[in-house]
Order: structure tokens, then sequence, then C-alpha cells
DNA sequence: CTCGTATCGATACACTCGTATCAAAAGGAG
DNA sequence: CTCCTTTTGATACGAGTGTATCGATACGAG
């Protein structure tokens, strides 16, 4: 085979130009030549990589996922990790638009989530997503539970569902923030869920 | 002048095509000429109403929103209405897909949403949306806490924007739904944010 | 009634869209 | 080197876009 290339290097170069695009503009502005023009491509070249719109806005989504699935699986909660309270410090705060990457991010996930509304495709993506994520949380929240982690009267269920919808609100509010905006208001919102959920120290607190 | 129509009427028409337009296949399916056609009205028409599409879509975003804060606006929390805890539940409640209607506004929702990451005017008429929820919530909080009826140790500015980004994120997370699905777990989101927020019967429970 | 004007619907225009096609180029196999 | 296959970039095509234009239409004023 001529023209040694490695293809999925440039698959992945490609969806991070769609991402520019798309927090840029909006979705609506990612076509093939303006994404081809983005990656510094042809439009045949992004046609042969991924053959179809469609399939380029699928890699894209699937891609972006897996950067955040990634970055918050290093985010440990349980025995000799995190308390469940600092955990959930982290993974709220890591979604704040504290610079300009961050706020792209928070951007293109509102247009994939809108996107996820009319396609079942999108929409199944997510909810695979949401599975992952209800697994780890249901977790992480059992083990805040038997360290006495959490405020009296919750139920660990229904706490995981609204830990999900929290990280989704969150994430999503910093669309709306004019540019250059403080974060002071949703550092608050962070601090008041974490007030809200849990019991400061947890064991310790109880202990001491 | 001929042909006496009742303009805003007409204005509000067209907007609800747009609305169920948007809800059915997305905000990029949007057209003059697919809403000028779902409306049972010429592009001509449509043209005449709204000038552009830009305007056309900054009336169908201030209705929208016009029409979940008068429902919203009938939730009265405070002397001789409802109690914080009720208040807020029926809030969350009411944005939650219960039918179609609702379900298509979520999803519209999230279309505006996102177009308001990359346009400055939505961004704006949402922050005015904001501001008047800021507003309104601060007071509901600020009686809760007169009445007891918070969980302690809450920061009430910082609750009332956790309270803020809860509302997004329960209203958005409609739109992840496959179609069908149960709403047990929406549900179970709302009475964990209530009762992480705050102190079961208040004042009531509190003399009991 | 007639007239004048505000509204209408259709069409025109200059794009951009996704996709298909296809000649030119490019580099490993022999 | 010569082939031969894969990859490339340009172009073609039909459809759909926002908007402008402009006769036909329909009504209220006189």
């Amino acid at each position: 085979m001529p023209r040694y290339v490695d293809k999925e290097e440039r698959r992945r170069h490609v969806a991070a130009a769609l991402h520019r695009i798309a927090a840029r503009e909006g979705l609506e502005s990612v076509s093939i030549r303006t994404v081809a023009a983005e990656a510094g491509l042809s439009v045949g070249a992004v046609q042969r990589d991924f053959g179809t719109k469609d399939e380029l806005l699928r890699f894209a989504l699937r891609e972006m996922l897996a950067n955040v699935e990634r970055r918050f699986s290093e985010i440990r909660v349980g025995p000799g990790g995190l308390s469940f309270a600092e955990g959930l410090r982290r993974v709220l705060t890591d979604l704040l638009p504290t610079d300009d990457e961050r706020l792209a991010e928070a951007r293109v996930w509102s247009a994939f989530y809108a996107r996820a509304a009319v396609d079942a495709g999108f929409a199944d993506t997510l909810a695979e997503l949401d599975a992952r994520a209800r697994a780890a949380l249901r977790s992480a929240v059992g083990w805040a539970g038997e360290q006495g982690e959490l405020a009296p009267g919750q139920d660990p269920d229904a706490l995981v569902e609204l830990l999900l919808v929290l990280v989704d609100g969150i994430w999503l509010s910093a669309v709306r923030q004019p540019p250059g905006a403080s974060l002071d208001a949703q550092r608050a919102a962070v601090a008041a869920a974490v007030a809200a959920v849990t019991v400061e120290g947890g064991r310790e607190a109880r202990r001491g």
C-alpha cells in the first residue's frame, strides 16, 4: 500500500478540528468542507476517512466522551483514594470552564447534547456513558455510606440520580456565561452541592 | 390597511410551528421554508412577519421562555403559599418529561441552550432569565431559612447557585432518555435534591 | 362602486450542503 | 527501473439555504 499514514491518528486529528469548529460556531457550521479546511485536508481525504458525515459526527462524539472519561477515571474515590466529598468536588470542579479548553469542551458538549435529542444514535451513545457513570457513582456513594460521609436521610440510589443530573447541569451552565465572566457562582454551586450531600469529614469528623 | 389580521397572534403561531420542528428534528431542520410549511403559510408571509431568520429564532426563544416563566410564576413559595420544599419539588417535577409536550419543550430548550453557546444574543436573553430566576430563588431560599426549612450548614447564596444548575440539569436530562423510558430515575433525583437541601417539615417538624 | 395600498405567494439568485466520480499522483512490490 | 494499487484533490450534481424582488390579490377608505 502506498502512502503509509496512521489512519486512526488522522481520524483523531479531524475530530479535533470538528471540535474546534463546533466550539467556535456551533454544530450548524460543521460541514465536511469546513472541517476539512480546519484540519488542513481536502474534502476527499475526509470522505475516505469517514465515508459519511454522520460517521464523522459519531466518531467526534465518542472521541470527546473518551477524553472526559479518561480524565474522570483518574479521580479515584475509595480505600486508598480520595474521600467521597473530595472526589465529588474534584469531578464537579473539573467540569468548570476554568480555561478556554474547558469552555470549548462545554460548548461542544452542549451541541452534542442537543443533537442527542433528535438523533437516536447519539442518544444511545450518551445512554452508555450514563450507565458507566451511574455504576461508578453507585460504587462511590456506597463507599461514602460505609464511611459515614453521607448526610443523613439520603437514599443512595436517589442520590446517584441527583448527582448525574447535577453533573450535566454544572457542565452545561458554562455555556451561557458571557466571556470572561467570573466562576464564583459555579464554584459556589459546587461547594453547595458537596455541602448538601455530605457531612463534613465523614468518619474522622464523627471520631474527633 | 387591507387584510386585517392579528400580527402578534400569527407570530406566535409561526413560533409554535418552529418549536414543533425543533422538537422533532432539531434546530438544524428549522428553515424559513420548513417553518412556513409547518405553519401553513407561504415563505413570503413568514418573511414579512419576521424579516430575518435570526429575528424569527429570537422571537421563538423569547416565546418559549415566557411560557416557562408564566408556568413557574404560578408556583408561589412564601407566606400564604407553599413551603420551600414543596415549591422546589413542584418546580423540578414540572420540568420532567411527563407528557409529549414536556418532552418536546425540553428538546427545544436543549437546542436553544446549545445555540446560546455560540450566539451572543441568545446568551444575553438566557442571562436575563437567569437573573430573574436567581432573584426568585434568593427570595424563596431566604424565606426557607427563616422558616427553618434549610438543611444545616447551607450558605443561602451558594444554595441558590446550586438550584440554578440543578434546574438546568433536571430539565436537560429529559433529552437523552430513550422514548417511553421510565421517569423513576428523574423522580428519584428530584426527591434526593429536595431531601438534600431541606429538613423535612421545617418549623413544624422542629415543633412536633 | 373605484381606487390605492398593504399583504401575499411565487419565483430568482447566489450560495452551501452531502455525496459521487474520477483523473492525477504517489510510493511499495517485483 | 516498471507496475499496480491506494490515496488524493478537484470537480460535478442535485437539493436546500436565506433573502430579494415583484406581479397578483384582497381589502378598507373615499
